[in-house]
DNA sequence: CGATTTATTGAGCGATTGCTCAAAATTGGC
DNA sequence: GCCAATTTTGAGCAATCGCTCAATAAATCG
């Protein structure tokens, strides 16, 4: 009985997620939307309530897709400290590929938010906290895989690790050549490395 | 014979760069600069040209007062490897100080900023280059009184230190509490200070 | 073919944006 | 006190902001 939906509701999120990242909240403006999305804004008010819920969602979608890729990562060595490596590896190669940002769109949305948004703000420092819990997790199963000296305290690990990828992406963002960025996560990942027990 | 200027332009200058660190570029507007400096739209204008030369001058103003602060800093300790590592542990005081924000206003424009405002972009990477290029040259010094092994790279590790910082600032945004970001900032002092020939 | 239901449209709302400029206010020199 | 020089004012511009809603279009039902 009902008129068959026109738009795909994820891929419309997909693409206003690639906006959102690429040029941040405020900067996004609705008429950005509607044309990226090709939806008039009745059809995305319909869909996804306001910007600032729309923008939450893709946060979310965001959050959901990185951890997933880090995840993989992880899962592809059996030491949790060589995943680790490959997950900064990886994301030495930022420069090359060709993404909305390099940035991490977690950490551009908490350094532009304010208390006007704050209910997204939230949510972005929500997710920052999963990332770095499973950066912890990882460094807790090296510490039990004997891969840490035992006076190793993964909680700063995992702390000292989540603040050197807002760095290193953070340093990737500016207009630096890439195999700068290269180095960088290669130091990075040595960093890791050394923390083996030989 | 003129009339006598009312407002000091640097003062005036100081308010705006608080305001513009503390929310950012886009979420600034003229009403609220025109509450911070107590001035009005064509006070504001006759002095400073745009909106985005006042940011741009901010931003300089910014960075002089960085620079400034890292060499005070840095010239209190005959070591350099020292001085860095007690520059770090000055950021990991963040967290207590009352500040417009906790991060670089250089990395939140960097990542907010987009080709609309290539100018103001530009600048803040060529600061964040003059940033990098100090710590390059403290490693270069570290390395010449014989701090470093021989084979230490200074400019991997200048830029290594600025994406360590970067980090450090990001993640003292988040509402984590200070006794973590204190943490964090000495766990990455004490990697500057590993560097050091025993 | 209506009838019904739902998705979509797009004109346009009130508010806000960055900004302009003629007028008013304030000074120093004569 | 008056003129000239300069700063400051603030009403208000055109453009854009996020958003609403009555009208329209499309699809499925009997």
């Amino acid at each position: 009985m009902p008129r068959a939906t026109l738009h795909n509701r994820q891929d419309s999120l997909e693409r206003a997620l690639h906006l959102f990242w690429q040029k941040g909240f405020h900067a996004t403006s609705l008429k950005d939307l509607e044309r990226t999305l090709d939806m008039r804004p009745g059809s995305i008010y319909a869909a996804f309530g306001s910007k600032d819920a729309l923008f939450q969602e893709a946060l979310e979608r965001y959050a959901r897709l990185g951890l997933v890729e880090l995840e993989r990562t992880l899962a592809e060595y059996d030491s949790p400290l060589s995943g680790l490596a490959a997950y900064l590896r990886k994301l030495g190669c930022l420069r090359d590929q060709e993404l909305p940002s390099r940035a991490c769109m977690l950490v551009k949305s908490l350094l532009e938010l304010g208390e006007r948004e704050q209910a997204a703000l939230g949510k972005a420092e929500a997710l920052l906290e999963a990332m770095e819990a499973c950066f912890v997790d990882q460094f807790r199963a090296a510490k039990h895989a004997g891969e840490l000296e035992p006076s190793a305290d993964p909680v700063r690990l995992g702390r000292r690790l989540q603040a050197e990828v807002m760095g290193l992406r953070a340093y990737a963002q500016r207009e630096v050549d890439s195999q700068a960025v290269h180095a960088l996560a290669d130091d990075m990942a040595r960093s890791i490395e050394a923390l083996r027990l030989s």
